[in-house]
DNA sequence: TAGATTGTTAATCGATTAACAATC
DNA sequence: TAGATTGTTAATCGATTAACAATC
């Protein structure tokens, strides 16, 4: 007995985070006009072993085929769609500085299938470019309540996170992506991922320190 | 026989990325006047099982005491200490944009052992107050000759990654920190850090598929 | 067909968790 | 001293790598 999808269900964490990688590759060789691409060849560009991006990508796609390799036109779109980059999700953010206006203005979150509906602030942006599309903070459960959100972006001060995350819980938004440089408390049914950008310098000088 | 240093030799990855969420813990609780703290109580904050914790942290500190849990105040140094946050690091950027203005605003970093000495941009910036911290990136060379630089900060598009890249290697600076979204290629001394914000939001979408 | 490259089963490696002895 | 909590050894779990059979 096949299941119908024999894909999807069982991707492990790490190789979800490794399919971004394997996608950036497969993207520049398709503009390159390369057709197909060996497990080996893949693994050499990005510092993985053959067999383990062939396990990865068995996980998620048959486009690969004894002799020849990988097909790149179909291994992309199986990339994106076990990514989710194939759907379109909606997003507001909260915290207008300097991280929450980069992200606002970051058009590659398009191929991601995320866009920003909306910002949120206390104080009304100085941004002009972004003027009409950041709101007051008190709007924000209206917003919600007449826009479909996905998503809520964390930005804020360390000191405001759950200030805001009260806010984003009582919106009802289901989950966030936590920017803010501390840790957030919220009930068990929200999903939050964190992306302390800093959280990795440690890793870096530790690398540094020993890797020389 | 022992080791003069019983820690640091022996810190594993997953450890080290999981020491800044015990730090903030610590830190907040040293603000609220907390003088100790169980592994158990750090854990149920963060979520991770007790065992855990005091195995992380037997590998960086001896703060732990039977009977009266860690003592908050050695082990946010020892924490600060194993991450390298203790001394200081010089770090140019290269790609003055929504991103790089972000970083190069950051308060944070000095938190961190961070300091951002200059941006580096084809176009002088734009934004008034980082006008005297900018400079054209054909001054790059020179100024790592005059300037000790540790780390090079890639905030470019992904198109220009690769150029910036040979840059920074020419310059003869010895790590990076890449936020552009794309594979760079360096030669083999060169330590780089991928740090792909959009590359999570893979995994967030699968959470948010699975977990509900 | 012969041979290159895939997908998968088994072996290894590393990290987490459980059990418990050490200790303040 | 008695008991709470640490640090560590052993057991489990999960991910990577090696070996190889399947297949185009």
């Amino acid at each position: 007995m096949t299941t119908i999808n024999p894909f999807a269900s069982n991707v492990t964490k790490p190789t979800l985070l490794r399919l971004p990688s394997y996608l950036d590759v497969i993207q520049r060789a398709r503009k390159e006009g390369v057709r197909r691409l060996s497990s080996a060849e893949i693994g050499k560009e990005l510092g993985y072993g053959s067999v383990q991006v062939r396990k990865d990508l068995a996980s998620i796609s048959n486009a690969g085929k004894p002799r020849t390799g990988f097909d790149v036109v179909q291994l992309e779109k199986d990339i994106r769609k076990a990514l989710g980059y194939d759907e379109q999700r909606y997003a507001v953010l909260l915290g207008v500085g300097h991280m929450g206006r980069a992200l606002m203005n970051y058009i590659g979150f398009a191929e991601n299938g995320l866009q920003i509906l909306a910002g949120f602030d206390v104080k009304p942006s100085d941004d002009e470019s972004l003027k009409d599309k950041v709101l007051p903070l008190s709007a924000l459960s209206d917003f919600c309540a007449k826009n479909h959100v996905d998503l809520a972006i964390l930005t804020v001060p360390a000191e405001q996170a759950d200030n805001a995350t009260a806010e984003i819980v009582a919106a009802g938004i289901p989950a966030i992506w936590n920017f803010a440089p501390t840790t957030i408390h919220v009930p068990e049914h929200v999903i939050v991922q964190n992306e302390n950008i800093a959280e990795s310098l440690g890793l870096l000088w530790y690398r540094m320190k020993t890797e020389n």
